[in-house]
DNA sequence: ACTATGTTTCGGTAAATAACGAAACGAAAT
DNA sequence: ATTTCGTTTCGTTATTTACCGAAACATAGT
């Protein structure tokens, strides 16, 4: 249970996969996109989603040849509460708000496919 | 910003700072008390000690020759949040609830100079 | 069947982390 | 002044982490 906490937060624990869970709380989005954001390699953020995944944040489906992320739609209650409070903070943040921007404004076939 | 936030839940992904919070959050305790219930070197807890202070989740002030620390009492914002946030957490955890017995039953002098 | 494209897995590297014991530090008591 | 005791700092080690590019995998379209 406290091993539970633990992975939660070191889940959280990354500048990255903040801005990913924050980019998530607005829409769903598919690695390259995140990647487009985040400008790191694709592996790198593919290995971010798998942590935050393992931890229960978030889940995949498959949408033709995309896999498309989102905030886990019916996560445990440790997972639920940490998911709040992450919506509750940085709200007002530069870099959160940025990219939000980006992702709500450009579209997929663009960001990808540069 | 989002660099404080990322530091404030590095301070609390680890087990043993979570048991430290969860146990000042009962009352403020020396290092070597919390030595004694987590089991864990002295210089390592001292260590836990300074990262959870450079986070802002507690402070310390000098009492004869022991070194109290306790929840910070004037956080900022995004660390009131977050104290806040574990306050509500694990108060069913088995370890959690073990801790507290420990340290709300024994004296600092048992405890530290065995 | 082949190609193109989005994603994951693998192998490797550099940096960060958690742990320890020993040495240094500081305050209280002898 | 010296010793004692709680604590911090230092130096070291083993493990974990974040990152990358290349290779493997999967699926859609030609």
């Amino acid at each position: 249970m406290i091993e539970q906490q633990e992975i939660i937060f070191k889940a959280l624990s990354d500048k990255n996969r903040i801005r990913i869970i924050k980019m998530l709380q607005k829409k769903p989005l598919c690695v390259c996109e995140i990647r487009a954001v985040l400008k790191l390699a694709v592996s790198t953020v593919s290995q971010h989603l798998s942590i935050l995944r393992e931890a229960g944040l978030i889940t995949d489906w498959k949408e033709g040849k995309w896999i498309n992320y989102k905030i886990n739609p019916e996560p445990d209650q440790p997972v639920s509460n940490a998911l709040l409070f992450v919506q509750l903070q940085l709200e007002d943040d530069e870099t959160v708000k940025k990219d939000r921007k980006i992702i709500e404004t450009v579209d997929r076939i663009i960001l990808c496919c540069k």
